[in-house]
DNA sequence: CTGTTAGCGCCTTCAC
DNA sequence: GTGAAGGCGCTAACAG
């Protein structure tokens, strides 16, 4: 099949296909789009001309007519972050099978780059904008005089008439230390993270609420610092010196988790017959690989940003999309750190 | 300030500004794009009026004129993997700089799908692609017929015709080598991953080649299986059974790395002061919680994905980028693990 | 200096 | 069933 270039260095457009065809560019068109009211011969004869010259419809003019252009910015605050890329592909994800595709912003945690972006992402008429936040506190809203729908995944906006999704935090410190509790553990501790963040608090809110309604307490109290091996290894020494009698520990991340693994089997604890550990994150990479592994709280990030992307996606076909912060539920992902493998 | 909204729904456009300003169309985009044909007064007019209205020009429109659009692609095989993201990074970044913004594809590993997102990034007429690989064995090419730029970044092309950016793996598998030998260590071992990777190959040439510069040969075979700390943990045990008197370890992961420094520990052995340890990535939130921290080789790789994004500027401007795999140099970042602490 | 005119590539009425 | 004309929003020649 010879392929043929009627202007080289230019893309061949939709009236290099009617001449070929020997039609006018309307009806190429129209057949190129299935439109019917073409003759199935004069449809077939535009068809393989626009084969011949490889010919692809210019999405850039399509858009300027169309009023849309079937794009939607995904603005970060972060990409180091662990928890905006999958987000990000539950995002991409859900738009890819919708035939939209995602400019990729990051503000790299400075305001003034975001509003830049912004700009930028709305020049460009994207059809709606999903920021993604790295930590689950509330963050300034974009404003109301934005054109087109924004979602905000992770951290939700601190402006409640704007459209936010985030995890469950106060549900998955329940579910946790449900969970301990649904295996005997009585004399439960909590070694968290920053107590700065969200997260933090909110978890220990559901930590507390849960032992509450099994008419128990914590032992000791919050073990606040920061979220690393580091902290979590200080921690359970700490705890296990003052408590020496404690079952379980809820951690607020399954970094803190691995540190507190490691100090436990220095102490000469067996994990989970003397003491259960649960982590939070179901970072795979450290869960799977602790001695034993990791059980740990899943915050179906991906899921996330598809439901980020459904809202988005409702929002541009016309309905309003739902005000407020939707908290999304959290999954229990049980390892060999709370139950004995057989 | 009044805003005016004169077409409710749909976006102001040029010739409301022009109309507002008492101008023409052709007057008011000469004001607004910072020609010189323009009287101050009139200038001040018409930027004062599309303030009024909020005026934001219209990328597609300009890009349907300028023949390009300033985007590109950015097509991934590959979100989930740790070396993606670091490129991603890189190139966002520089594009970002040049007002260029980045289509995200995320393709998950699948051939029909990468075709499916090249063919969308084509219509959208992005001004070059770059292709990311989650590993460093070349790729199949996506062709010549593609009529914008490509760059292959991590995974090089098959076609050394195409341009390609990958990170020197030989090189890192002699640095590590080189800098046990130079901390006095003379018998060396390696413990590395999946052996059908070209990466660990390569280093594992790196490593070789390092030890006969020295006169030296490696402690039993490279020890290959999987990028995992259990496969670290249980190398090392049959290692240190089998040759108890190695004084130096380059593993081929930081993964690997740290389950080394696991049975290490178990076993009594001080690390650096009996055995020293370096893994390969320099994953930080592996290598800084390790006890000790972890020597590791760093392979740059949002420098990688920046210097993609230069490739792609330059041909996109014109040049022919440079054919074939460019391997870019890596980085020694010393830790505990080998030298160490004061 | 300013305005008029012609497109960029495509789609959509509307006559024929 | 097909083609001619108008326009999406903007810029780049030209005239005036």
């Amino acid at each position: 099949m010879a392929r043929v270039d009627p202007h080289p260095g230019r893309a061949t457009t939709l009236s290099d296909v009617a001449r070929l065809a020997g039609v006018s560019l309307a009806t190429a068109s129209k057949a190129i789009n299935g439109r019917d009211q073409v003759a199935p011969a004069t449809r077939r004869r535009v068809i393989e001309a626009a084969e011949q010259l490889s010919f692809s419809p210019n999405q850039l003019a399509r858009s300027l007519i169309a009023g849309r252009t079937g794009t939607v910015g995904l603005l970060t605050s972060d990409l180091e972050g662990r928890f905006v890329i999958p987000i990000l592909m539950g995002a991409e994800d859900a738009f890819g099978a919708g035939q939209v595709n995602v400019f990729l912003c990051d503000a790299r945690g400075d305001a003034i780059r975001e509003q830049h972006h912004l700009k930028a992402l709305l020049n460009r008429r994207v059809d709606g904008i999903i920021v993604v936040g790295r930590q689950t506190d509330p963050r300034p809203s974009l404003g109301k005089d934005i054109p087109v729908p924004v979602v905000y995944a992770y951290a939700p906006s601190a402006d409640p008439t704007d459209s936010s999704v985030t995890p469950d935090n106060v549900s998955g410190g329940r579910i946790a230390t449900e969970h301990l509790l649904s295996t005997g553990r009585r004399r439960i501790a909590h070694i968290s993270g920053d107590p700065t963040y969200a997260a933090a608090q909110d978890r220990a809110v559901g930590v507390r609420a849960a032992l509450a309604d099994a008419g128990l307490e914590l032992v000791g109290d919050v073990m606040y610092s920061n979220w690393t091996e580091h902290w979590g290894r200080a921690a359970a020494a700490m705890l296990l010196a003052q408590h020496p009698d404690v079952d379980g520990i809820v951690c607020g991340s399954d970094q803190i988790a691995r540190g507190v693994l490691d100090t436990l089997r220095d102490l000469g604890k067996e994990v989970p017959e003397d003491v259960a550990v649960i982590g939070y994150d179901n970072w795979e990479v450290l869960a799977i690989n602790s001695r034993p592994e990791l059980t740990s709280i899943d915050a179906n990030l991906q899921q996330l940003g598809r439901t980020a992307a459904m809202r988005i996606f409702e929002a541009i076909d016309g309905t309003e999309p739902d005000a407020g912060v939707r908290q999304l539920p959290v999954r229990l992902v049980i390892r060999g750190s709370t139950i004995p493998r057989r």
